[in-house]
Order: C-alpha cells, then structure tokens, then sequence
DNA sequence: CGCACTTAAGTTGTGCACAACTTACTTGTG
DNA sequence: CACAAGTAAGTTGTGCACAACTTAAGTGCG
C-alpha cells in the first residue's frame, strides 16, 4: 500500500480540524452577540433577504429541518426572528427578522476581519482557498 | 462597508460546508465498518501506535475529554478496544486494540481513496490545500 | 511530612448534524 | 370531485463538540 489513502486521509482531516478552529476563533466573538456559529449562518441570510422559509435556508446552508427547527426557536426566543406560518401555503412557515434581528447586523459588521488577522494568510490565499474549497464541495455532492 | 468582511465569512463557511461535504462522502463507507468519522479518527491514532493515553489521543485529533471518553466506551462497546487504568499512574486510562480492532484496519485501508475519487481536484491541488489548511489550522490556533 | 497545586479522566448540560419518521397541507391525475 | 403522490416543517433519537465542573491521583515546596 502506498502513501496515497494516507494522504486523502489527511486532506479530510485537515478540513476538519481547520473547520472547527475558524470556528473557535469566531466564537468568543460571536458570545458577545449571544448566537453560535450556525445561529450566525442563518442571521447572515436573513440579513441577506427576508422573509426566507425554512427550506430555503436550509437550502442556501445545506442544512435540513431537523437542524434548523430547533435553532429558529432558539433565535424566536432570543427575540431575533419571528416564525409566522403563510397564508397562501399553509405548510411554509415564514421566518421574519424582528427590528432587534435586524439590528443585530450592525454589531456583525466587524466580526469577520477576526479570522481574516488570525488567519496568517494573505487575501490572495484566502481567495484561492475559498475557490478550491468550493470547487472541491461541488464535487462532493455530486458524488451524492 | 466594504465587501472584504463578506469574503472572509465565505472562507469560513467554505470550511464549514466542505468539512461536512468531506465527512458524508465518508458515511457510508465508514458504516460500513459500523464507525462514526470521529470514531475512524481514533482508531487511526491506534492503529499508527497504542496503547495511547486518553490525553495523547485528544491532542493528536484536537478533542478534549468531553468528547473522547464516551467515544471511546462506544468503541469498547462494539468490541474495538480496551480501556485499562494504568498500573504507574492510576489517573491514566490506558487505551489497548483488541484483535477485531486491530482486523479493522485492514478492511479500511481503501477507505480514503473514495474521497480523492469523488474530490475532482488534482493530486498535487488536494496536496497544497491539505498544506494551506495546515497553515492555516496552526494560524488559528495560535490566535486562541 | 503536610498541604496546595497540578493533572488525567469522567460527568453534565447545551447545541448542532443527520437519519428516520410523522403530520399536515397542496398538487396532479383520472 | 377524489385520492394518490409530493412537499414543508416538525419530532425523535444518536453521536459529536465544547464549556464548566467533579473526582481522584500524582507532584512539589515549605
């Protein structure tokens, strides 16, 4: 057996461990708001465009009901969003911002330059790695 | 406001989402052998040298005991290893393979070829990202 | 020696992820 | 219209991560 298996090992490895520390970095950060990081991902696209239903966010996160139900009651009872069932499709439910959720993005604002100077690279290698990072994410869906 | 801050978040949600891509292409190899990709984690560390202590292995995935004692009562529990207080320190536990744990080795040795397979990037870029998130993993980290 | 300090592992509690399932509503087809 | 099929959201159960804490064992200094 070759050194190769070992290798890809490490590649999946890596895009754990560098997961999980992007996100220790942004969390003590993101305490002083009162939101986790996926909590953060779904205000991100609700600052992005409102009301979003359910599917939709999970959509543009690649999370499915059974994670975001719960974390859109947290956020209902942080006082951030509110969750109002449609009147044309009685099955959607429709996740407003409330004026506090809404205001929340000021605070943001600044969040993201945290990781930028912890992370040691520079903005052309942070560029390439997002591409490369999503090229390889597409890829890996397709293989289902 | 520029959009610099957006581009960053994206680098972190990049990592986010292709750790998860990376982890379900992983899934149902892994349960095959009837493991979690942490569970895999470990027996890795096992298989490279053991018996190894519950803070040794913690500092080579990054996992804290939080994490790893249940995790490894699973593992002991589907017959993989043993956990042994130690005789000179009697505050070490001290994880041993059984035989079947040891066999499993074998039966995953083609395991992370699937994910160069379903990766479609080159060699040589999986080999510079695995080098990047190395950077960038150890950035991190030295940021608290 | 004695006792504060440190260390290894485990426990408790919260919040994701994700599979599998349920409920309720809508849509398409005969 | 009726009803099968599809769809949106929620529920249940398992297994991480991680913070905060506990327990018990070793270490070092006066």
């Amino acid at each position: 057996m070759t050194d190769a298996p070992r290798l890809d090992h490490q590649v999946c490895f890596a895009l754990y461990s560098a997961s999980r520390a992007a996100t220790a970095v942004y969390r003590p950060v993101l305490e002083e708001l009162g939101l986790t990081y996926p909590q953060y991902l779904v205000m991100l696209v609700l600052w992005e465009n409102e009301p979003r239903g359910v599917k939709e966010i999970g959509e543009e996160l690649g999370l499915d009901s059974g994670t975001l139900s719960p974390l859109l009651k947290r956020l209902e009872a942080l006082g951030l969003c509110e969750r109002r069932r449609s009147g044309e499709d009685e099955r959607r439910v429709a996740i407003h911002l409330t004026p506090a959720g809404r205001e929340l993005s000021g605070k943001a604002g600044a969040i993201p330059q945290r990781l930028a100077q912890a992370a040691g690279l520079t903005a052309e290698e942070l560029d390439q790695l997002r591409h490369t990072l999503g090229r390889l994410t597409a890829a890996l869906h397709d293989a289902h």
